[in-house]
DNA sequence: CTGCTATTAGTACCTAGTATTAAAAGTTCG
DNA sequence: CGAACTTTTAATACTAGGTACTAATAGCAG
């Protein structure tokens, strides 16, 4: 089939995208082109080759493993964040985390999402919860955005308290008070 | 300075394993032997060369991208059951439940092993939880296995008290108490 | 000094490219 | 239709980072 230079250039990039361990040949077979061809349209849309490919993939690889920070591991995603101060993060309720009967989502759910943020604001190495006091407002459903709010309140040497609100809209869903410990170093 | 061959190879495997990315020339520079020898102590070694290196540190990034797993609904096996009175469950810490860092179980796991089964022991359509409290005596690691016992303290029309208590062999790991609506029908 | 291992050197070949020049094919405009 | 332009293909020289193989040399042990 026939497609213009334009048309080619869109596919090629995509294909590359999900592919980065394609060559220029295999591409050039895909496409029903020349080599020479796919090595001008890669010039052009400034795709590097496959090697430099592979490198940035890998390299990515490398990072993750060596960062690993408590901000990857925690349950929703976090949109704000200021170390030992405060922290926001949403959590979208899917089917998967609600009781199949009502459509209600798990308690442990909203937990999760205040206590790994609680763990999150925390600017230590390692924090752990040493105890925690919570409240379930009212129950929270099927595709419902929570917004949690985590709250430092006191900082000493080895523990932090912190106050975590979640809501749906302007509606209190969720409240929990955490003790954390901040152990400095491996414990 | 002079290196045995075996303490060469030794430290040559270190080497690109906390640095994939080096050439076999890198290599010969800093052992100060000749390309060859790398190469020969490569293949002595079974180690594959640069490009294939990357090529599968790669391939894992790209595993990794996929999987991304949410929340799972599994929390513990129950064994053994009394309704309105008592339950057991375990729990067996893997992976994917540890913080990568510390190898410690994450807090919320405990928690919704803890409340799920609260949750499980009221004999009722549904229950859900209004709040609890709850304490971590010591932290679980990978690998440990996780023995839950949930006691109903009381009853009334609409609510219902849990206190669980989690062990590792004979000690202690958490503690909780659980305030739970019996809601009669759906909310 | 003879063997043996370890090391180094050299050559041909490979993949997956870059960079450049040139020719051929396709398209558009007057 | 044909000149002018774009697009595509081809061909050549060169590169990095190797493999595979052969051969020569170095170091040391008995």
């Amino acid at each position: 089939m026939k497609r213009s230079k334009k048309e080619r250039q869109q596919l090629l990039k995509m294909t590359i995208e999900e592919n980065p361990f394609i060559t220029d040949e295999e591409l050039a077979d895909r496409f029903s082109v020349s080599v020479q061809t796919i090595r001008l349209d890669r010039l052009e849309l400034s795709i590097p080759e496959l090697r430099e490919r592979i490198k940035h993939v890998a390299s990515k690889q490398l990072d993750e493993e060596v960062r690993s920070l408590p901000i990857e591991e925690v349950i929703g995603e976090v949109i704000d964040i200021e170390l030992d101060q405060s922290a926001i993060s949403i959590f979208d309720v899917k089917t998967e985390h609600v009781f199949q009967r009502n459509q209600i989502a798990r308690g442990h759910h909203l937990f999760a999402q205040a206590n790994s943020l609680a763990v999150a604001v925390i600017n230590n190495e390692l924090a752990l919860t040493a105890d925690a006091s919570i409240r379930y407002h009212r129950p929270v459903k099927l595709h419902e955005r929570v917004i949690a709010k985590a709250k430092v309140l006191s900082t000493s040497e080895v523990r932090t308290t912190v106050e975590v609100n979640s809501y749906v809209g302007q509606e209190q869903v969720f409240s929990g008070t955490f003790k954390m410990y901040r152990s400095t170093k491996d414990k």
